[in-house]
DNA sequence: CATGAATGAGCCTTCATTCAT
DNA sequence: AATGAATGAAGGCTCATTCAT
């Protein structure tokens, strides 16, 4: 249950591992199903130390995010960089992206209610979301590619976000779809912003 | 506070009474904001009597929710059963669900950690999305359009769900986006859904 | 430790036991040694019955303080009723107010910091300090004495809450001065206010 | 927030600073509402260090106390070896209390809570109190007075410390009274005392 | 002598739910 | 059918204190 404890470490080795352990359980159980004291002992702390490093329950939840939004978008990246064609680069953006949706649909599953409860996680959010559009526009400018609206963008951002939702929490399945139908058409829409 | 307390009414009108009592509730608070005592004291009655309409907080949500599903598909029907032109039933369609996005943002805010963390929840938010495909595709039979991939449906769906609850939630505002460059390239989809 | 746990009854007489019970606990624990749980538990309820009828611990004790203060008077005032000589009445009420420093000792020790540190409690005592004032001033018209600066008054209460206190405190005891003497310093004290 | 961190520094300095940061926070925020490691970082050291100077934080506390009441008794003996007056000394001895009390108000608002709950507190405030009633009674003897009863002593104590207090901690104008009398009449107290 | 990360008991408070009336 | 007092598990968070370095 999260290995050796440590009398000492470095402040961000103890940070990390809150961070990691509390992405696991927000994952797991959601974020009202997760307790703070919980968190510490599954990182191997004690209570206290949570709240050494985090303010509340919250800012540990929007810790993970921020980390959970930045490794989605570098494995976006990296995967765009391989020089592949950009039809393979599609398919593996959204093969990607899949996996992190449903690696991950707890902890996305808890963030609408928070983001909606929580002044604080709004404007956290939001800041999240001005930096992927920032990021989409960046990446045309960097493939040569026309320009293009920022509401087309977030029109984008928003259809494949959702569909990867509904895939990661199993509810194309439930619905009896074929699943591989909706990942060919989420790759045409990603192919289609390459071009 | 809920108005007069009205003493051994049916139990359709006590339960009715509670549940647009939750709705206001839910939808202002969120689900793991709102208590129970609180939903019977809104609707002018003593905390026991929610527990004598509902097993638990959780079947008041799903009851709200199925309302508001059910109210929003109608107002759907009943604006293409206008027989007015179908550029206008798309744009009057985005209009309502904008609409109703916008008003029950919280509703919809608290739907997915419900979803995520509750199984009942989930069946039966899964039983609504297979309607709401049926709908569609019962939609298209009426209208003599040609069937469709129920896939595309779906995505459909997702796409413009998605999109409303980012204009109800404030979030196109947020980001500095022209909300009705957004609106019309909804209402363009919903369009190119009837013909 | 409470007596039968009643699962219903009034809410004036639950309230009444709670106020007993936390009387009782901050006499003897002090206000930051006492925890609401122990209150309820020991006035014979549930932890959450305690935060039924008192918004805070805080709240709790000022209710407490309040009844204390009330009953001291009441009984200071039942004495001067008495129609007894005013030396006599002089002693009973020393009598009587050491009995109830002693007896509350605990709860008196808690205040002053109370008062310090929370602005509630400080108006809270404020309102109960006026009240004892007019309560001197109105004593010495009742008993057609010659008016006198609510000044002096002010110094009089402060002077023999604070021997009261010591006495109570079992600080006179402790410095090896003579009780008695002291007592009778207070009588003659409270005799001048009379005359 | 404590300056520069002094590492290595005699023991005696670095017990004055971390005494010295106590009683600022002390005063500001009371005993409970003062947590150690606080007092550590506004003295200028690292948590543990408090813990090497001092068994506990009531120890340290009392500490502060101790300084305290040595400060207020040397500067109203300064004021008595002054060669002025009597009613002169009166008057500034007065006016130096209640600057005392003034500024050290949340010290002295802890105080009681702390004496009643804590032994090893009481025994040390009572030494306090004797070594004072031991000072008043040498002053009448180097002031060639007549010896008086330690017990009216000990009430001249209690009555001019309450009123101090009240002073200090804005009773007197809370309650709208008027404090230049109030002050007139400790003055006339203490000159009593001097003849 | 000093550091500061870590500890963990414990407290205040909430709220979904029950049940005697 | 309705009441509402009572329940009590649970959870967020604090802070005095320790100890390995």
């Amino acid at each position: 249950m999260g290995g050796p404890r440590p009398r000492r470490g470095s402040p961000e080795l103890t940070r990390e591992r809150i961070i990691a352990a509390a992405a696991r359980l927000f994952n797991r159980l959601g974020y009202h199903g997760t307790d703070s004291n919980r968190i510490a002992k599954e990182a191997g702390y004690a209570t206290g130390t949570f709240y050494k490093h985090f303010r509340d329950k919250r800012e540990a939840f929007l810790a993970v995010y921020e980390r959970w939004v930045t490794d989605e978008w570098r494995g976006i990246d990296t995967e765009l960089r391989q020089g592949t064609g950009r039809r393979e680069a599609a398919e593996r953006i959204v093969e990607l992206c899949i996996k992190f949706h449903t690696e991950w649909r707890g902890l996305r599953a808890s963030l609408m209610e928070l983001i909606f409860s929580d002044a604080e996680a709004r404007k956290f959010f939001r800041k999240q979301r001005r930096r992927q559009l920032d990021f989409v526009a960046h990446l045309r400018y960097r493939l040569s590619l026309p320009p293009r609206a920022r509401e087309q963008d977030a029109i984008h951002l928003f259809t494949t976000e959702r569909v990867y939702d509904a895939i990661g929490q199993g509810e194309i399945d439930a619905l009896g779809l074929d699943e591989s139908a909706i990942v060919e058409s989420m790759i045409e829409r990603v192919h289609a912003l390459l071009k």
